[in-house]
Order: structure tokens, then sequence, then C-alpha cells
DNA sequence: CAATTATGCTCTATCGGTTGAGCATCGCAA
DNA sequence: TTGCGATGCTCAACCGATAGAGCATAATTG
């Protein structure tokens, strides 16, 4: 393309391609979007057309274009934080399969803020998204009947509601699994039966509480007893969960901890005890992060599987806006500390080892 | 608002609501863009506009707005990844700063991908923002090229480039610093004054430079000479670290990690090691990763400022289109180890402790 | 009381692209 | 030579919001 001379007042439109041509806009119009062969515009005047359109460095207004058009073919989604591996990979992903389908995403993180959620879902709906996807959404309802209002179909993703379908992990399992594993380092290691302890979210928390129920079930199914004081539910904030591990219960070896943020805080804590102290305990989290997962008492994370997440958000997605109104849900991938393999031999392998799922 | 009835066909504009309150669309926009007064639109419609458009979920049509005005307001920012936490605190912290400002953010990631970063800068063209932020972009250029040709201005963020003014961090300063802690925990814990290692990057990255030249610089003020094959560029991935790793010089001690990313690859090989040898090394990294910090041999993270490369940004910002074509160099936060505390004892607070610019 | 100013609103064109309808021209068969 | 479909393109309306111009009516001034 020929440079712009930086002040290049106006940006090219189809009237000035249809100019230099010498055509008329439709004609310009229906070649850039790939209508022509329907509209019978010959071969010979779209050659024309398009080597203008990339002499003159033309970008579409999409504005223009999308006010005119029934489907915007933008996709939104609201996201809480990029914080973290998961909504990282979350928003990622998205973005991937989003252009996979020819969708334009445009996503756009809400600080964990209520308020700021409900106005980021009305700047989307201001976009004229064709769906809104509602990721660790405080009051997904609530965003739902906002666009509802605006004849636009929602989809819950990671936090479940009760007014579109969702897409979540199966936390239950996942806590089932990842208690099993601290309880059998636990014995296997410190030859210790007690029960853990649970740290982080909120029990007015979906997914906090079906990794409750998940982490009591699993010590009820070993006949181990948890007292109410070992279910810890500050938040998920780091500085919460140190402030109220200063008062865990003397007798416990073992930490289920409730999210990579949580955990933050629980090792932090673990590194201001005496060494030969925090060396006699263990934890396993939610969530999963590759640095987290080589800290030294780590015994397992729980990964979501993201790339099943979004593959079946983009599923549900071709079905709306008749998709009936039904959680689905997506097993978590256990990941267990990599067994290190001698100096020198080859990197042994076992389920879930830290390069599994990783950049693609 | 009324729960919309899901089959709500049409969206409401705000030529339904001047038909609802019986009055024109043109008092009806004024009054939702807040222009009414000086259009002197009476505060009695005006209220009957608001409760009418509350009433009736009204979300306005940016598309049409957009169109009509002469700057949309939307700022535009391409990303390589979300799966750090320096590119998560960009994204995160530009939208705050845009949302502030009144703009609206539109972010969209890369993947490190050259042909998907035009491919993106088009797309957020089409959307006509009124600038555009290229973040880490390999060739900033090609996309301030596009961008001059249809009249937009661009800033490279974290990258610099020729065409457009540039926020990058003092990666030179960071560097210096960051070996030289490496080299005095290296003389400290180990009794070695042997070179360190640098690895990741490539040397046509300009922070790789950089950071090269600041590892070099340290090690010429001690007097130290680096053998070339002390220097290990071959990118950013984990695996591609694991690999040159198995060649590396015998005596080396300390490693400078160029990135996280790399980081990962270096804590994995060094997990295979014999633990002996391994507790014999010590290692420091470029950017910031509160779990990397505290892995064991860790003595140290440089963290990119991104408030204050942000803060930066929306400076430039403001002075653009006019703004000249600089470079503008933020200084990095060194972090060292916490020191751990006796148990029980209240935290103790060195620079750059880990609780520090973390969440708000 | 006429002239002026202020108040409160409406009309109309417009942004750039899309879409259905329409209009020439050409080739070919009857 | 007329008729008819195929080919290749153009016209005009429209999407929803906005900005300038305009036009009543009410209030104020000389």
């Amino acid at each position: 393309m020929t440079a712009g001379d930086g002040i290049s007042s106006r940006r090219t439109t189809i009237y000035d391609l249809a100019r230099i041509v010498g055509t008329s806009p439709t004609a310009v119009s229906s070649v850039l979007n790939g209508s022509w062969k329907k509209r019978r515009i010959s071969q010979k005047l779209a050659d024309r057309v398009l080597s203008a359109a990339e002499e003159n460095g033309y970008a579409l207004n999409i504005q223009a274009s999308v006010l005119r058009r029934e489907k915007s073919n933008i996709v939104g989604m609201i996201i809480p934080k990029y914080d973290n591996r998961f909504f990282g990979a979350i928003a990622e992903r998205f973005e991937e399969a989003a252009r996979a389908e020819g969708l334009f995403p445009v996503i756009t993180c809400t600080q964990r803020d209520p308020d700021l959620e409900v106005e980021a879902a009305r700047g989307l709906l201001s976009y004229q998204v064709d769906c809104l996807v509602a990721c660790g959404a405080t009051n997904p309802d609530h965003i739902a009947e906002l666009c509802a209002a605006n004849g636009v179909a929602t989809i819950n993703l990671d936090l479940p509601g009760g007014r579109a379908p969702s897409i979540i992990s199966d936390s239950y399992s996942g806590a089932l699994d990842l208690t099993n594993v601290i309880l059998d380092a636990c014995e296997r290691d410190l030859g210790s039966r007690a029960p853990l302890v649970f740290i982080g979210g909120r029990l007015d928390d979906h997914n906090t509480k079906e990794r409750r129920r998940g982490f009591l079930d699993a010590h009820a199914a070993r006949g181990i007893e948890v007292p109410e004081g070992n279910v810890l539910m500050p938040g998920y904030a780091p500085e919460k969960a140190r402030a109220v591990l200063e008062r865990m219960p003397a007798q416990a070896r073992g930490i289920f901890v409730n999210s990579t943020i949580t955990l933050e805080g629980v090792v932090q804590w673990m590194q201001s005890l005496p060494p030969a102290e925090a060396a006699a305990m263990r934890y396993g989290s939610f969530d999963y992060d590759p640095f987290g997962a080589l800290l030294p008492q780590n015994v397992g994370m729980v990964e979501q599987d993201v790339p099943s997440l979004i593959a079946a958000l983009v599923a549900r997605m071709s079905d709306l806006p008749n998709a009936p109104i039904d959680v689905t849900k997506v097993p978590c991938i256990l990941r267990l500390p990599q067994i290190t393999p001698p100096h020198g031999a080859p990197s042994h392998s076992n389920r879930g080892m830290p390069n599994d799922h990783m950049r693609s």
C-alpha cells in the first residue's frame, strides 16, 4: 500500500474506491464483502476493486456495516480478571474460537465489581453483540435480564445462572479427587489422618459450595469427620487467607486451597513458618499455575479444562437463541507433581504433567 | 426494568422512546447523550425520557452513534498473550485507565503471530478506534503504517518502533540491577565469582538486546569476563530453555532469566537435577510472578512498573496526533525475596516485598 | 404595546455500507 | 425480426444517532 502521508484527513470509503475504479459504491461493497458472485459482478471489476482497496489501505467501517445488517457477528465476553492462568486462558481461547467461527470477539474485564459488570455488559450491548458470554459473573441473572430486554442471547461460563445456559467445570468431582490426593499425601508422607483445612472463597459462590461438598464427601468416604472450624471461607484474597490461617487448627497437616489467588496467601503464610513446621505440611489447589505447581509441598492442582469449556461454549452459541437453559459440566484435569527423573534421563511422564495443555 | 419477554424482536431505539414519551427522536438523543442542557431541553422532558429509557432497558447503538460522530472514543490495543502477569496487568490497567478517561477500550490478543497482529489491527481500525496501542508487537512499524493510512494515531508499548511514540521499560537498568543481585547472591551463598548464564529471548528483540547489554555491563564493572557461550537466546518458550540448558557451561552457578515464560523451563530443568546440584544454583528473572518469586533459589525478580507505563501511555494519548516520535523509558522495580520473619512476628518489610503493587 | 430575547422543541441531512428492485445490453432461439 | 433469459451493473431506501438550522411560543425590555 502507499504509505499514508500521515495527514490523510479522512479514511478511505467505498465511495472513494468507487470513484477511483469508476464504478458504483454498491459494486465496491459487494466485492469487498464477498457477495459479488451472487450479485453477478464480473471477475474483472472485482479484481480492479480489490487492488484499489489494497493500494489505498481500505479498512471496512464496521459501524456502518453492522448498522445496516441484522447480525453483527460480534460476540462479547465479560471476565472478572486477567491476573491468573485460568481467566487468561479463557480469554485467549475464546478469542481464538470466535475468530475461527468468523466472529469478532470483544472481551472486557470487570475487576470482580458488580457495578462494573453491568456497565460493561451495557457497553457490549451497545456494540450490538449477537451474544454475550458472562464469565464468572457475580450476578449472571441480572446480566441475562439486561440482555433479554435487548433481544440478545446470553451464556454463563464458569459460574451458573438460572436464566441462560451455563457451561461450568465439574467442581464437585475435581474437589473430590484433589481432597483424596492431599489426604493420601498426608498419610503417606506424614503419617497423618487428620482432616484437611479448606480455605478460600465464599459460601454464596457456587464453585465454593460445590468444592466444599466434594471436600466433605471425600472425608466422609474415609470416615474422617471434619470439624466446622476446618472450613475457612474468607473470600479469595491472599491477605484474607493469611489472616485466617493464623487461627488454623493445630493438628491439621493438609490444606485444600480453593484458588490460585488464595494459594498466594497460603504460600506466603507457610514461608513465615519455621522450616521444619512448613516441611510437615501438604497442600493442593484448585486451578493450575505452572510456578505454583513447582512449589515444594504442593501435591496436586486441579486444572479446569479450558479448551473443552470453550468448545462447549461454542457449541451452545450455535444453538442460540433456542438453546435450553441447562448446565453443562466439564470435567477437570488433575495435575500431579512431576516425578523428577534421574539427571539426564528422558523426563518421566505421568497423568497431567506440567507440559500438557500448555501453550499451543 | 420490565423483564424482556425473551422474544422482544427488536432492540429499543430512540424512535421507540420518542413515541412512548411523545416527543422527537432528537430530544431523546440529546437527553441520553447529555447534550440536552446545551440544546435547551426542559428538565421535565429529560426526566420523562430517562425513566422511559430505564423502563425499556434502552442501550445506545454505538454503531449508529459512532458513525455519525467525528470521534469514536474507542481506543484499541493489541497484546501478544494473556498468559503472564505482565500482559495481564497491562490489559487490566489499560481498560481501567481508558474508562477513567471516558473512553471505551477494546483489546485483542495476537498470540505472538505477526499475521494475526496485522489482522487484529485491521479489525480494530474497522471499529474506528481513535488510537491504537501496539503492545509487544513484532513489527510495530507495519502497524503504524497501516494506521497512518487510515489517519489513526498509534503508540507502541513494551517494544519500541520508529514511526510512533513508544513507551517502554528501562530494560538496561533493570538488567544491570538484576545481574548484580544474582552475582552478589552467588558470591555470598556459594562463594562463586563465575560469570552468569543469560537465557531467553532473541537478539532481534529490543528488550533482549537491552537486557543482554545490562547483563554484560554489570559483569564488566566487576571485571568478570562473559564467554559467548554463556548467552543463550533460543526464544522464550520453556522447552527451548530446557533444551539449551542441557549444554550449560559446567562452572556456571547463576542464571539470568529473560522472562517468566522462560523461567518455567529453567525451573523444570532445575527440578530434574540432583537436589544437591540444584541447591548450588541461583537465578533471577525479568518480569514478576508471585509464585515464581517464592521458588527456592530465586534471588530476585525485576517487575515492570505497569501503572507507570499506563500512566505514561495515557499522557501520550492526550497529546495525539501531534506527539513527537520519541521513546519514554519507565524504570523497573527490583523485587527481592521476602525475608521470612520469625514465626508469629509481624511480617518484615523490605523493598518490593510480594504485597506491594499487587491487586488494588 | 411593539421589539427583542430566551426557552423548548422539531426537521432534515448525514455518517458508510447493505439490500431489494430495477435497468440496460448481449446472445441466442424461434 | 421479435422474444426471452442471462449477464453486469446502478439506484434509492434504510439502519440509528447526531448536529445544524429553524420555528413556534413565552418572557422580558424599552
